[in-house]
DNA sequence: TGCAGTGTTGCTTC
DNA sequence: CGAAGCAACACTGC
């Protein structure tokens, strides 16, 4: 999935291209990806509504809209959000969704989209997912406030103080690359970056989160900062088929450290990047700039 | 061919 | 309470 930095684009470029929109219609062909209610009553519920603005809270999309209301996307894994136009036709009892490009729709080029929302100027917001773990609800802001997947969230990592974070992850025995990945610790971090924030800080991933001296926690601190700051800049990483919701490729991929790096010569010391394990989640790290 | 691995996180189990 | 493992799903690469 995007994590913060790719959020973060997708959110803010939603925010100016479809402000003030009505949404008119919703089709989906893959109804388990509501979760607040079923497919009928959220699009009875949901069209004619304003979208008034749009922003992110951690890695959630959230759509500010008329009458109090709130959509609510996680994108989770390959889920990205595009702004553009789609035609969505049935054959031999199949759905398939083919893209409009330079006017003309063609097919093949979206089987992922499982979600369109037709805004009121002949626009469409859709939600391309692969795997199809993204989530949409749509309730007042209370309710969508009280998910678990919002009310357990900590801070998001963009405004953290040195403080807090320092505190939050004492707290915790597990991996450090576990505690910063963890949502309810602080808000944004995923696999991608916290390999790279500990590539950059030179703290082995499976260290102990309660073991980390103040020294080191004030590097991760920074590097959380500046990576994301950069990666904001450079409109996230791709990897996969992430795209931004214009549909372009992130390019912090090209400025990666250590991601997926496994094999090749560490940035600063030439030596081959290993690959260990950190609960289900791979950790990447330089066995001699990254100390256990 | 089969299976481990892939951007997330809530839930279950211990 | 915390930590660990699993599930949701489709696809890739060894």
């Amino acid at each position: 999935m995007p994590e913060l930095p790719e959020v973060h684009t997708i959110a803010k470029e939603l925010n100016k291209k479809v402000s003030g929109r009505a949404i008119t219609d919703y089709w989906s062909d893959w109804p388990k990806s509501i979760k607040s209610s079923n497919t009928t009553k959220f699009k009875k519920e949901l069209i004619g509504l304003r979208i008034k603005s749009v922003d992110r809270i951690g890695k959630n999309i959230v759509f500010h809209l008329s009458r109090e209301k709130v959509l609510l996307i996680h994108q989770k894994m390959t889920g990205h959000l595009m702004v553009g136009r789609w035609s969505v036709k049935k054959r031999s009892n199949k759905w398939v969704v083919e893209s409009e490009i330079r006017g003309v729709f063609q097919e093949r080029v979206n089987q992922y989209i499982h979600n369109i929302f037709y805004l009121d100027n002949e626009g469409m917001i859709a939600l391309s997912d692969m795997r199809k773990f993204g989530k949409l609800y749509l309730g007042s802001k209370k309710e969508v406030l009280g998910l678990p997947e919002i009310k357990n969230l900590g801070p998001d990592a963009l405004n953290i103080t040195q403080e807090e974070f320092n505190k939050r992850i004492a707290k915790k025995k597990k991996a450090i690359k576990l505690t910063l990945m963890d949502p309810s610790v602080v808000a944004g971090i995923g696999n991608i970056y916290a390999d790279e924030i500990l590539w950059s800080a030179r703290v082995h991933p499976l260290r102990s989160s309660n073991s980390i001296s103040n020294k080191e926690l004030r590097k991760v601190f920074k590097y959380t900062k500046e990576i994301l700051d950069k990666a904001i800049k450079l409109r996230g990483s791709s990897v996969g088929d992430y795209r931004d919701a214009s549909g372009e490729k992130g390019s912090y991929s090209d400025h990666m450290l250590v991601y997926r790096l496994t094999g090749s010569p560490c940035k600063r010391c030439a030596t081959p990047i290993e690959r260990a394990k950190a609960g289900q989640r791979s950790a990447h790290f330089c066995p001699r700039c990254q100390e256990l």
